[in-house]
DNA sequence: CATGCACCTGTAAGATCTTACAGTTACGCC
DNA sequence: GGCGTAACTGTAAGATCTTACAGGTGCATG
């Protein structure tokens, strides 16, 4: 087990598998009290297919259960990460959400299975990935609050080094697909199409001819692999290739 | 000064105007051991027109110069922070990046108005909102890098806390515009747009005529005030108004 | 000096979007 | 029952995008 949070900073930036990580979790688990984890990433590859990776530590009958269930629409700790930047213990969670009958299910059948305290932490980065890491305890939340409290600050810090880890490594595996490169160009006339601007327009503001414009844009096009403007720019912005001006 | 952190997160919660935030900052530069800091935040309003706002601990010259000379767009912190999660020490920055002229005379400047170390961290949101805080010191990075080491952690997740307090502020300073609520169908119609459907497709898979769907597009296109579907695609994904499905 | 790359330009047909016109149905709420 | 709202539908002219054709310039790198 690693002393202190620097030597896990450092762990991660060595890690070459998925399975590396998952030790690494482990590991962080035991130092910092608890029982289980999971980590689940969302990659903006596209809008309605992205790609989704997940490190399950938690015991396999809940997860597999979790899984099959699709628990995760209705996981209330999943709504919190995705909408926030901020931890939350699990029994933290607002009261009115559990007057809902499907999360108290949920939240019950998590207890039975031996997670009756949490922490969750939420990730997300500037080309839009979204990650989440859980942490488990079987124990009380009376007993284990104020150790996870004295954790969090930790932990939270670990969790964003863990997902750029887990992004280099996906990178790496990925790598059969070369990364899409464009060019200036290409992003500055995506970058005024997605401001509203026509072909046309941009073509004035660029001081080409209205030709050149859609030539960038169909170039953009093909090296994202999309099928219409709105797509391209879609693409273009949640992969983060183009984002808001300093 | 206030005690722990946790005091810090409870105030946070309270803070009413961007002056509270200041106040804040302050005493967490002090009790943390840094001399000055700076927060900045980039709200994803249109891709070429961001609402920005700052919030300066800085010596006011600095500051100003930092301003008038577009600093922003050549300090090395900001890059750092656009495009990672994980704070960096100012000690840390890449050699290679201080061999450009730019950059290292305006390293010697900070360094000559009493920046000497100190520690940059970055904060991403769902809805692609970007922000930094700095907290700076005038002691040589041997004698202040083990202590920012040590706060790191709690600075970090500090800072997150901070930003999700000066977004409410924001958000309720400016309840002059009302802000943008789309139905089902808007965002339904919108995702599909952005994965290339043309509105016929959109149609055939809604199971509704292609006017429908046009319509939806023009009703979310005026109330996000945009002038093509191109750029409501932009705005409604750069906002986070849709994202990645599940 | 050949090769690749970024950048640039023109024409034209057909698909798609944009905007204008003018409506209907269903539902919850006061 | 009146009111607001979400959802739905049709036609048509003109603007814009998409795709196809076929090309030229300048610069860096090996």
């Amino acid at each position: 087990m690693l002393e202190n949070y620097q030597d896990y900073i450092e762990a991660a930036g060595k890690t070459r598998s998925l399975k590396d990580i998952h030790a690494l979790c482990s590991d962080m688990c035991n130092h910092y009290g608890f029982d289980h984890f999971v980590y689940g990433a969302r990659f903006p590859t596209s809008l309605l297919n992205p790609k989704i990776v997940f490190i399950s530590g938690y015991p396999t009958q809940w997860w597999e259960r979790y899984k099959s269930e699709n628990y995760m629409r209705i996981d209330p700790l999943v709504a919190h990460c995705e909408h926030n930047i901020t931890p939350i213990r699990w029994d933290c969670i607002q009261r009115d959400l559990l007057e809902s009958p499907n999360i108290s299910r949920f939240m019950s059948e998590a207890v039975d299975s031996g997670l009756r305290n949490g922490l969750s932490i939420p990730v997300h980065t500037s080309n839009g990935e979204f990650a989440m890491l859980n942490f488990s305890t079987s124990d009380s939340p009376e007993k284990s609050s104020d150790h996870i409290i004295q954790g969090t600050p930790e932990v939270y810090l670990l969790t964003n080094y863990i997902h750029e880890a887990v992004t280099r490594i996906v990178d790496a595996l990925g790598e059969d697909k070369p990364l899409v490169k464009l060019t200036n160009r290409e992003r500055e006339c995506l970058l005024w199409a997605a401001d509203g601007k026509t072909a046309w327009e941009t073509a004035q503001i660029l001081k080409v001819s209205e030709r050149t414009i859609v030539w960038h844009i169909q170039n953009a096009q093909s090296k994202l692999k999309t099928v219409s403007r709105q797509q391209t720019v879609a693409r273009a912005i949640s992969r983060g290739i183009i984002s808001p001006q300093l």
